[in-house]
DNA sequence: CTGTTAGCGCGTTCAT
DNA sequence: ATGAACGCGCTAACAG
């Protein structure tokens, strides 16, 4: 039925063994009965079998790339930098690698689930993204999985996600409190005394870093932290829109709110539009991660980028084993804060 | 090294054929038995070796989908849609399927890269999103490998794409030029008569689809096309920005620019603000897609909405084989005006 | 309901 | 530089 690697070495009048060797590129062929294979190849339109491939071999040309929401910008530049990175020449058989992009939902059942997958299909590579949760159980399960994909000889990346000790997985982690508290010590320059925020999910590491470095950006200037001025939602506009209303319910003379990120703090600025409010001329708004739609906010939006494509390509080529891992396995990404338009001086 | 199904097998004092078919879960096995070779998987902490399992079973639990740009919202709602149905149990081995999303960049070689990888790996079905490029040699290429992955028992799906006739793919296209149309004619029934058209990259099947609808709209009503209103760019704000700056430079007495899409509607607004003019008031502005930003949006975007999550979801189910394709292979998904504030009556 | 027997298609020793 | 033979780990008949 369909054709096989022993069509093409009768058709090429060699042996199995030395079709391989042509199509790997490992061993040394003759240039000519090189070229005889690859006619034989071209004219029965045959292609490899992965599994069988892999199953030989051991491993596998597939890399994973596990992303908590695939229709957030925020994971899809990631992962479209991480696989630029993967693609092209390099595989085993016949060159292209194959990445995959896993969508965990934010679920940790279907992290583990993937991973597994993954694992299953021997995957030369894993790069996970996003946050984790804090979750003992969760947390255990996962480091154990990962020390399990390492040990196979998976490569395991974790990319803008905080590190895990003793798996064997390098980490790239965003700075998400150092940028968080260098945003707050900007309003706070400006004026501002007054700061609400829209935090993350709780439970979520990245939603405390951050809240962290808020915290620690009042406290650096003496400002007690009133716990009215916290609330905790989805990373989404609709939970900004909410959490913005309901902060302005509890305290209606802030100044300035900080949004978990970009799109909450879009949330946050329409609620402040309805309420008849302007920005930055009553209240002050800023988010975080700097996604493209940010600068075209009206006005446009105060935030932290985070090097997103920059720190998803380093991990690709980690992952690929083109470039050599930081010291310690763990390094730690800057945010740079973006001044704009939508944070100015307090009112009155 | 690695546990494999006889390790289990053993340790269960049954076959290996047994502890498969516990596995897959497709022949009685009894409770007993199966109860015991669960114990076993679970205490050898063995997983199943996918591409054994693929090559024995000459099929994989891959699910290949192909995207232009992960980055972009408007792939990745479709691709979240489709791999929600895809995902979860139905699987062979062990329940899950690996949904698999790639992204070609909008490359035609990629494209047929990607789908010979997906080939390779014995997929169980792909879906192809994104719109086409209008190269007869690449839809050529193209359809003769759709055709030998469905000949070969793999389901393709075109999701959001024109059909391929003659390939066995099932074909979810959207109405690109009715939608086109019902906008135009909304901004002609507010009495605009001089409309300018941002357009998408030529030699695109999408573009070309857009820009007809529109002019259909235009001659319905009467109104002579001028050549100097159309500009052709990418499918970016960036695109856009530049395009609404080309148009009022060719003839500023426009009253209102169409984008080909929401991204491109937004570089429009952004160009139009600049140039010191506003939104309806000056000129108005229509988007397509109806990506989730376009609401928020000041003005908010008057627009075309396309079903993305419901299609991508029925494209997912029909690759799964749990829902019907369409009769014919064939369906069309009309879009849905959505007039919002960026659309007003002309000015003067 | 369960065990036995053959491959699935390829990579990789060993020879030559 | 090339061929022959074996086995990767699993599923799918076929018995019983």
């Amino acid at each position: 039925m369909t054709v096989t690697l022993a069509d093409v070495a009768a058709r090429a009048q060699v042996s199995p063994a030395t079709v391989s060797r042509v199509l790997n590129g490992n061993y040394p062929v003759a240039a000519s009965t090189r070229e005889r294979v690859l006619k034989a190849v071209d004219e029965l339109d045959y292609v490899l079998n992965g599994p069988a491939s892999a199953l030989a071999a051991a491993t596998s040309d597939l890399v994973g790339i596990l992303v908590n929401d695939i229709a957030d910008p925020f994971f899809g530049i990631m992962a479209s930098a991480i696989q630029s990175e993967i693609g092209g020449p390099g595989g085993r058989a016949g060159g292209e690698r194959l990445a995959v992009v896993c969508n965990t939902g934010g679920s940790p059942e279907r992290e583990l689930t993937y991973l597994t997958l993954l694992q299953r299909q021997r995957a030369a590579a894993v790069v996970l993204t996003g946050g984790v949760v804090e979750d003992a159980a969760h947390r255990a399960a996962m480091d154990a999985k990962l020390r399990k994909l390492t040990e196979a000889g998976t490569r395991v990346v974790l990319c803008g996600r905080p590190p895990a000790p003793g798996t064997g997985a390098v980490a790239l982690a965003f700075d998400n409190r150092g940028g968080a508290q260098e945003l707050t010590e900007h309003l706070i320059g400006l004026g501002h005394r007054r700061i609400g925020y829209v935090a993350g999910p709780e439970g979520q590491m990245t939603t405390r870093h951050r809240l962290e470095g808020h915290r620690a950006g009042l406290a650096a200037h003496g400002i007690a932290a009133d716990p009215r001025w916290v609330v905790h939602g989805r990373y989404d506009r609709q939970a900004g829109y909410e959490a913005a209303l309901e902060l302005l319910r509890r305290d209606a003379s802030l100044t300035a709110v900080v949004a978990a990120n970009d799109s909450v703090a879009l949330g946050v600025c329409a609620a402040l539009r309805d309420s008849g409010l302007g920005i930055p001329g009553d209240v002050s708004v800023a988010g975080f991660d700097d996604l493209p739609f940010s600068v075209d906010a009206v006005p446009a939006l105060t935030t932290v980028r985070l090097p997103l494509a920059e720190a998803g390509a380093r991990a690709g080529r980690i992952a690929m084993g083109r470039e050599e891992a930081p010291p310690g396995g763990i390094a730690s990404v800057r945010g740079e804060l973006m001044v704009r338009g939508s944070s100015g001086v307090p009112r009155g």
